[in-house]
RNA sequence: GGGCGCGUGGUCUAUCGGUAUGACGUCGCCUUCACACGGCGGAGGUAGUCGGUUCAAUUCCGGCCGCGCCCACCA
């Protein structure tokens, strides 16, 4: 058997990538005996390209999937794409050149989509391009009805289950571009501005001051604190003060959170000034807000003269009023960090609104002790997870005023506005394009006229249901109780907050387990220099066009180098070194396949000493292989298949048993059958311990010779190596590894001599106290240095190899 | 400001109680038979910094410095 001279990576890729599909590798079949091993891996969103963080998330989630594959279960991976939400828009909207909010919303959700589908058969292709063993049947898209009607369905079942209520919630506005933003739409910014000084005078005359770097929100001024323990204030707690301007009385409250040294150790609350105001209007829910700002980012009738303005215009005239009448005593400079509207660098207002929402602060114990259930990938990213729980502060927002997303299967009574709600036979449904079913009535007035809800929900409101989508949940039963919940969730550190908390707080309240057994977190990609990534600063490297110059197999290779949860930096010099690599399994299984042919008969009853030491040898990197996948600890495996290929089996192996091959007729037939075995059996498992890292070169090689012998039909099928208890023999180990040490020294006076490695030796005198463990081994040894005579003597002018062995070599 | 992580030869990285792994780069040598997309050999690090625990620390603890990520409108 003969291999191809050169191997190409672009043709063995591009074929293999479409036989695995076409022959239905990675198939999943619900019908399987093996035990299943599921993965929840993230659906990227339609809006973006795949970047090098997607390929090395991706493949290392790949590596564990298709170890186990090997290892015999049977793998459920579904694939989803995560398309509704603002960034789906955003991605609509420019490509098309439209804005959502003018155009009617069927139309924008037909435009989007189409779009969608678009992006998704190219972000497919990048996929399949990295050579992810997915099953593409069980592809799954966010926005599709089957993933409408799960999250619909959720939202149902938490109204059932009392965990759903609307409630008057802040909403983050910018003024200046009059809109609803989101999270993720803004950004710190430092600023200089000025504390105010603002003196109030209390019920009993005395007069005090407070300090505030937002004078513009004092006509939405209901409350003020203190601090419990401060001498200056506190028998002031429980009596009322008088806002200037408004002449509003509010009440005094005692809060620990006030700090006495900050200001005047005195604050006003206002409704909104910032989340600090709304938490403490929770806290004190005697006072009521007045809420002076409309969504439209300017002041209403309730802010009196400021009527119309916005904040901006509000804060000059505030300070103006109050330095008029002697009520601003003191401006103080400082520099302070506020949010503000990523585009336009505007300061964000808070304004009130419906807003719907899942309840669940009073189970923060719960999510922790179901976080500590989970079997964390590296361990200690469970952290984030326990500081996020316990930093909660609100319950669970997921409306969201946009277009395109799951809408509400939610309508309101036209004549009380109470809210009806879809019954789970009409799902998935749109409330603004249809009515409830016939004969409906509101359940507080009797009115049969409803308006459906035009808010859509939060987008991680439906990705937290990945694992319901994928089981089919509520759908087939049977089957979502045996796959319920799923082996692995892989993750990037920076969602653990989102995505990964979401999908436990959702698997909790509706089935009341964890969604999964173990996750697995990664890191990020950064450039060469440890940069995050990012357009801006130009530095985005592509993985098609990685992929294109060094091969799928050589860019997840780089992929493996880092431990788990690390970041990695991009360098092109790794995927130079996997590239390499490729080659030399190439090469070294070109060279292992021309002496096969050969091959009779099966295991032998006793291995030839050199091969006895290799197949030692092999067992550890089988060994320390399979511990490394079953741990997630993929650059494990990585390194012991590297240095067991490269420099056991290669460097020294391989140049050892040249000759009991090429002059098969010298050695008795035993010992070169058991070369013939063990070259075989070396190859076989190093492909295999490399066909999770390099699915496509280890499946061409396996295809052109090893899949006739093999029962399996690919590698990515075959049975997960062995060790080989039977030839464990730490003897033969110790020898082979000194008879290496031996060779190695004859190379090494070789090169000091400027002599070729395959410059004959006279004679090779090896120290005869060594005679008894090297004897065996001495034929190997002597091919390997080219010595014409070996002999175990005193060596004349000896060369130190180890501790109390010294070799002579003459030439 | 809070939390988490990181800081190892020129660069990236493994190890995580007994002076350190590998890759790339670099220098020298070697081309008949798997591989020059190669082989062999050499040089190069006292593991950010200070202090503590220990017979012994890169590895454990604490301070500091630097970097990254997540969170947070201390009015």
């Amino acid at each position: 058997m003969e291999l191809p001279k050169n191997y190409s990576f672009k043709d063995a890729e591009a074929k293999w990538q479409k036989a695995w599909e076409d022959l239905g590798v990675y198939r999943f079949d619900a019908k399987t005996k093996q035990p299943v091993y599921s993965c929840d891996t993230p659906p990227p969103t339609v809006s973006g390209k795949m970047h090098m963080g997607h390929a090395m998330a991706y493949s290392q989630a790949d590596f564990i999937m298709r170890f186990h594959r090997m290892k015999g279960e049977h793998p459920f991976y579904p694939f989803g794409f995560d398309d509704n939400g603002l960034a789906t828009e955003r991605f609509v909207e420019k490509k098309c050149g439209v804005k959502g909010s003018r155009m009617p919303r069927p139309d924008f959700v037909k435009l989007c989509l189409r779009e969608t589908v678009e992006a998704e058969k190219q972000l497919k292709q990048s996929w399949q391009g990295i050579g992810i063993s997915c099953d593409w049947n069980l592809q799954y898209r966010t926005i599709d009805d089957w993933s409408m009607k799960t999250s619909q369905r959720s939202l149902l079942d938490l109204h059932k289950k009392g965990r759903l209520e609307r409630k008057e919630a802040p909403l983050v506005i910018c003024p200046q571009c009059q809109t609803v933003i989101a999270q993720v739409e803004m950004k710190d910014k430092e600023l200089e501005s000025f504390l105010n000084y603002i003196e109030v005078e209390a019920e009993n005359g005395e007069k005090l001051q407070f300090a505030t770097t937002r004078p513009e929100v004092l006509p939405a001024c209901v409350g003020f604190s203190v601090n419990p323990e401060d001498q200056r204030y506190k028998h002031l707690i429980g009596k009322k003060v008088k806002i200037p301007l408004i002449d509003r009385w509010v009440p005094v409250k005692g809060d620990e959170e006030t700090l006495p040294e900050y200001g005047t150790g005195a604050v006003y609350y206002c409704s909104y000034g910032g989340t600090d105001c709304i938490d403490w209007l929770t806290k004190h829910p005697d006072v009521k807000p007045v809420l002076v700002m409309d969504v439209s980012g300017r002041y209403n009738e309730r802010a009196g003269k400021y009527k119309g303005m916005t904040s901006k215009e509000a804060r000059q005239a505030v300070l103006e009023d109050l330095k008029a009448i002697g009520a601003l005593k003191k401006q103080q400079p400082i520099k302070h960090a506020v949010n503000v509207h990523e585009r336009c660098e505007t300061e964000v207002e808070y304004v009130a609104t419906k807003q719907w929402f899942i309840r669940y602060l009073d189970l923060k114990e719960k999510f922790l002790e179901a976080g500590a259930k989970l079997n964390w990938h590296p361990a200690h990213m469970k952290v984030r997870y326990d500081n996020w729980v316990k930093g909660l502060k609100w319950d669970w927002c997921v409306s969201r005023q946009r277009f395109f997303g799951v809408p509400f299967p939610i309508w309101y009574c036209a004549k009380c506005g109470e809210a009806v709600f879809a019954d789970e036979t009409e799902l998935p449904v749109d409330p603004t394009a249809s009515q409830p079913k016939a004969g409906q009535r509101c359940g507080k007035c009797r009115g049969t006229e409803f308006v459906g809800e035009k808010d859509v929900m939060d987008t991680w409101a439906t990705s937290s249901l990945t694992p319901q989508i994928a089981l089919k949940w509520r759908e087939d039963e049977k089957f979502f109780g045996r796959m319920f919940p799923m082996s692995l969730r892989a993750n990037g550190h920076d969602i653990i907050t989102f995505w990964l908390f979401n999908t436990v707080v959702k698997s909790l309240l509706h089935e009341g387990k964890l969604p999964w057994k173990d996750v697995m977190i990664n890191g990020y990609v950064t450039d060469p220099y440890g940069e995050k990534m990012s357009k801006s600063k130009g530095n985005v490297v592509e993985p098609n066009v990685v992929v294109e110059r060094f091969g799928a197999d050589a860019l997840r290779y780089w992929a493996a180098s880092c431990s788990l949860g690390e970041d990695l930096p991009y360098q092109e010099k790794d995927l130079v070194t996997g590239q390499k690599l490729v080659t030399k399994l190439w090469n070294a299984a070109k060279f292992c396949l021309t002496h096969l042919d050969k091959l009779e008969g099966g295991k032998p009853e006793k291995l030839a000493p050199l091969d006895a030491w290799l197949m030692g040898k092999l067992n550890q990197a089988v060994e320390a292989a399979t511990r490394g996948f079953e741990a997630y600890e993929f650059h494990k495996p990585k390194m012991a298949a590297d240095h067991f290929f490269w420099k056991e089996f290669c460097d020294n192996y391989l140049e050892m048993v040249k000759d009991r091959l090429y002059n098969a007729q010298a050695y008795p037939a035993e010992d070169v059958q058991s070369a013939r075995w063990t070259l075989y059996t070396a190859l076989l498992t190093i492909l295999k311990l490399f066909a999770p890292l390099l699915p496509h070169v280890t499946e061409e090689i396996y295809s052109l010779y090893f899949a006739g012998k093999e029962k399996a039909e690919s590698i990515h099928v075959s049975a997960w190596p062995e060790p080989f208890q039977e030839f464990a023999d730490e003897k033969a180990v110790q020898a082979g590894d000194l008879a290496v040490l031996v060779v190695a020294a004859v190379r090494q006076f070789k090169s000091s001599k400027s002599l070729s490695l395959g410059a004959e030796v006279k004679r090779l005198s090896i120290d005869a106290r060594e005679r008894r463990l090297l004897e065996p081994l001495a034929r190997d040894i002597q091919a390997a240095a080219r010595a014409k005579e070996l002999a175990f003597e005193k060596p004349a002018e000896p060369l130190q190899v180890a501790d109390g062995l010294a070799i002579g070599v003459n030439v």
